[in-house]
DNA sequence: AAAGCACCCTGTACGC
DNA sequence: TGCGTACAGGGTGCTT
């Protein structure tokens, strides 16, 4: 699943092969991948626009062309490649921009949830994003405010992308039991203190899944440009180590669900708030099945 | 404002 | 062994 740091390793690599380069055209295999385009008008929109930048925001990889944006959004499944024209077709390359010099950049997707759009103006996509958690400016009133005073439970708010961008199920797990936080506490009952280590976990945890290049949960999950795994998997503390040891403390590694997401919790160091259901019982449910 | 759910999809994991 | 089915998961949009 990619999240900030696997479409941040997305950026970095695709910023050294694509930079001046130019599109000769596309081909789209899964109209509903393009939801703002006309798949047919894609291929002679692009063809001689030249590659300025790529870069990241929250989880969109955004590719400045001469005239348009070319932005990706990854979702669970996609995956991009630069590979010759006479490489093996891939039968999930939904979506194939043709390059000069005779390659092509692939968007492939088994699940198909992924979105590519091509637009003069980014805004409406990357306008209503949250701070980028990564960025300097990112400090602590910065997250004290973008939580300030809400009800919500913390699970849902650092998934809401309009309120920080780029973290995903894997990461929230992670920044929460870093930062000795129950998901299901909500904002407002943070003590300043607990609003500071939360942000440190969070610079923390994303800085780490970057340097480790992303998250591989599977063979079939994320790889990278060139198809590479991820090593941040050998670094995660909780999520999807149900029933295994917490890494600090040695208890077992609970599952739960927040709204609809599974949610992965060390007991011990996140102490539930007191209303909270049983976590236990969820736990011992999920690992009996 | 917050929460819940359906939807979009298909590979995988599981039950029988 | 094989078949069928439930599930996961990011984001959007709708309802409560």
């Amino acid at each position: 699943m990619p999240e900030l740091p696997e479409v941040e390793t997305y950026a970095r690599d695709l910023a050294q092969v694509l930079v001046g380069r130019t599109l000769l055209g596309a081909r789209v295999e899964w109209p509903n991948q393009l939801p703002r385009n006309t798949p047919g008008a894609l291929g002679a929109r692009v063809a001689g626009q030249a590659v300025r930048s790529v870069a990241r925001r929250g989880k969109y990889l955004v590719v400045r062309l001469s005239d348009d944006w070319l932005i990706v959004h990854l979702k669970m499944s996609g995956r991009l490649q630069v590979v010759p024209a006479a490489a093996p077709a891939n039968p999930h390359a939904h979506v194939v921009f043709t390059l000069d010099e005779g390659d092509e950049l692939r968007f492939h997707d088994p699940r198909k949830f992924g979105r590519v759009y091509v637009l003069a103006d980014p805004d409406p996509i990357l306008g209503p994003l949250g701070p980028e958690p990564l960025d300097a400016a990112f400090d602590v009133p910065t997250l004290r405010q973008r939580l300030g005073g809400r009800r919500a439970r913390l699970k849902p708010l650092l998934l809401d992308q309009t309120v920080i961008a780029g973290m995903g199920n894997i990461y929230v797990d992670e920044a929460l039991w870093t930062a000795g936080l129950h998901p299901l506490r909500t904002a407002d009952s943070l003590a300043e203190e607990e609003v500071e280590r939360l942000h440190q976990a969070i610079v923390s945890v994303l800085a780490r899944g970057v340097a480790l290049r992303g998250t591989s949960l599977s063979a079939a999950g994320y790889r990278d440009l060139t198809g590479n795994l991820g090593e941040m998997q050998g670094a995660l503390a909780v999520f999807r180590r149900t029933g295994e040891p917490c890494p600090r403390c040695g208890a077992v590694i609970e599952r739960l669900v927040v709204g609809t997401r599974g949610t992965h919790v060390c007991p011990r160091c996140q102490q539930a708030p007191a209303f909270a259901p049983r976590a236990e019982a969820v736990a011992r449910r999920a690992l009996a099945r």
